[in-house]
DNA sequence: TTGAAAGCGCTAACAC
DNA sequence: GTGTTAGCGCTTTCAA
């Protein structure tokens, strides 16, 4: 319970002389190294055993110049981040890859806004060995300091246009296309769209392919509102909508969220879902699938994602040239409202 | 974008020969340590700024045996553990009190059943200077890996029974009593609960402080069902208490997941809330205030409870003792439900 | 295959 | 105040 332990932890060399051999015998056995005798490495294994060794991190890092650590760059606020299970599903995917290789995640939250000097501190201090940039936004500056780092960084979700840095992602804009096609398919010519915020590559591509496949397909494009793709703004932009007195029969929400908080509006001001107007959504978040809600939606993949992106970085940090990663697989899942 | 940066990053020694000095005196100014003359430490800042130096973690790890890190272990599955907004809200509550001081948080989530392995190793690694455990439940086997562990740690929450820690944490059991008040002074004396994960000490002294009032002012108890503090567990232990044919006109469940679950099924089965059945929950998430469920509820200072795990948690890295710290403001937040 | 020895970059006595 | 110096515990040539 005391900060100051009894028994310092033993060392490399306690190991070795234990064991009856050198200190560099001992460290390559410890990690796994070939080039080692039976006898020697057994009696190396059993002293790491009987003394409790564990290498000493600092010790180490500061020879080989790598930590085992990559970090989790979130430029959102705390609250926000995780009120979203899009994040939660994300870091699911992202701990439970770096679980299998004992790689530590460092989770850092950037708020928008804060002013990027912390995080500058922070990629130059050595501490990690690459980093998973999450929910990046166009135009934030914490985007330039980041690129300086002398550690790799892979984006989670393509970068802005401009932007070439590698990354993993769904194909937001067939996932668009999807949605269009499937409004169109239940007979549904008049469509609207609430979209994401406009400074991120998933809200501008899953647009692009839902107005793509409107204008190919034939289909009116009747509104397009902003809901941020958040819950709130997805109420926000359907009281928009439906003040506008627009009609149409078709509605695409870029993100379960919003289109969870476009359902409730609706329902509030007496529309039928999906008799009046079918509504599809994005990601098949958990909640979509409770009765009440019962959304139509894509399947977002997200997991996998998160896996990919890990893999991405790791082959960085070892030097192997990547290309980004399109995570395939997003389906349609039927439910009531579309 | 290449794992070996062109320029090696600049060390100390560079540092003080650009300022002319040595490098003591140069650790001496970068750190911040009294003793330091104008004229120098002007010129070792300068050198600082010109070269960008930062300073190697892991030489100073090293030396002061510190890390500047602290962890934050979950014993629980990826997905279960965002899934409850009262995760995102303590995570919150630690990471913004943490970014103050520019200390690192590594997640740690040690998935239920896992096997302590991969933990035991990490705890006597020398990755961080203390730990915040989060959401622990009694006889879990990792409780005694991490108490094994030679720096100190934090409960985010009461530990269970006969653990002597350290910990942070609202006063659940007079949480428990206000819930059982509020329901007696709106006219309910036959109540129901749905308590929470048994091995978890919230979920013990909720149901105790509820338990205790209505035995004290007279109110009949007349079901108990566990939920386990999730949603789908709050809607099976309401149809358990439907089925049974008990009937009651108050209910406590212990947190609002449960309680959001419970309310679906009680509309779903057509009985009327509070008219029937007066409801209440507790934490007040996010979506207790949406006016589909306008629960309710106690509210559950988490955010503030994160940032107190923290002061304990540096206080007991710095050696000062403290005792738990048990946050105030528990409060009512009266919506619809009861 | 093994060992001896030279650091990695930094801090902290200890002298001056 | 400032500089000198001795390591922190480990990996990794280089020789043997």
């Amino acid at each position: 319970m005391s900060p100051n332990s009894p028994h310092p932890a033993p060392t490399l060399e306690a190991v070795a002389r234990a064991a009856g051999v050198s200190r560099a015998t001992a460290s390559r056995v410890v990690r796994g190294d070939v080039h080692v005798t039976g006898p020697k490495a057994d009696a190396v294994h059993r002293a790491v055993v009987d003394l409790g060794y564990v290498p000493n991190r600092a010790a180490r890092s500061l020879v080989t110049r790598s930590t085992d650590a990559i970090a989790l760059v979130v430029p959102e606020s705390g609250d926000r981040i995780f009120s979203d299970p899009f994040f939660a599903t994300a870091v699911a995917g992202i701990t439970e890859r770096l679980a299998l290789i004992e790689k530590q995640l460092l989770l850092i939250m950037a708020g928008r806004g804060e002013g990027p000097d912390r995080i500058r501190r922070f990629v130059h201090g050595g501490h990690v060995d690459g980093m998973i940039l999450l929910s990046h936004h166009e135009g934030d500056p914490l985007l330039e300091v980041l690129a300086e780092a002398s550690v790799p960084m892979v984006h989670f979700g393509r970068p802005p246009a401009g932007r070439t840095a590698l990354f993993a992602d769904v194909d937001n804009t067939e996932g668009g296309r999807l949605a269009g096609r499937h409004l169109f398919s239940v007979g549904r010519r008049r469509l609207a769209l609430i979209s994401g915020s406009p400074d991120m590559g998933a809200a501008v591509d899953r647009r692009a392919g839902f107005l793509e496949v409107a204008a190919t397909l034939g289909a009116e494009i009747c509104a397009v509102e902003e809901g941020g793709f958040t819950l709130s703004g997805g109420e926000a932009a359907m009281d928009r909508l439906l003040r506008s007195g627009r009609s149409f029969d078709g509605l695409f929400a870029a993100n379960d969220l919003m289109a969870i908080g476009a359902l409730r509006r609706l329902h509030a001001a007496g529309v039928r879902v999906p008799d009046d107007v079918a509504l599809i959504g994005f990601d098949d978040i958990a909640v979509a699938g409770d009765p009440i809600n019962a959304l139509t939606t894509i399947v977002n993949p997200v997991q996998r994602v998160g896996a990919a992106t890990v893999e991405l970085l790791l082959d960085a940090i070892a030097g192997v040239d990547r290309s980004p990663v399109i995570v395939r697989d997003l389906a349609l899942r039927l439910r009531r409202t579309a």
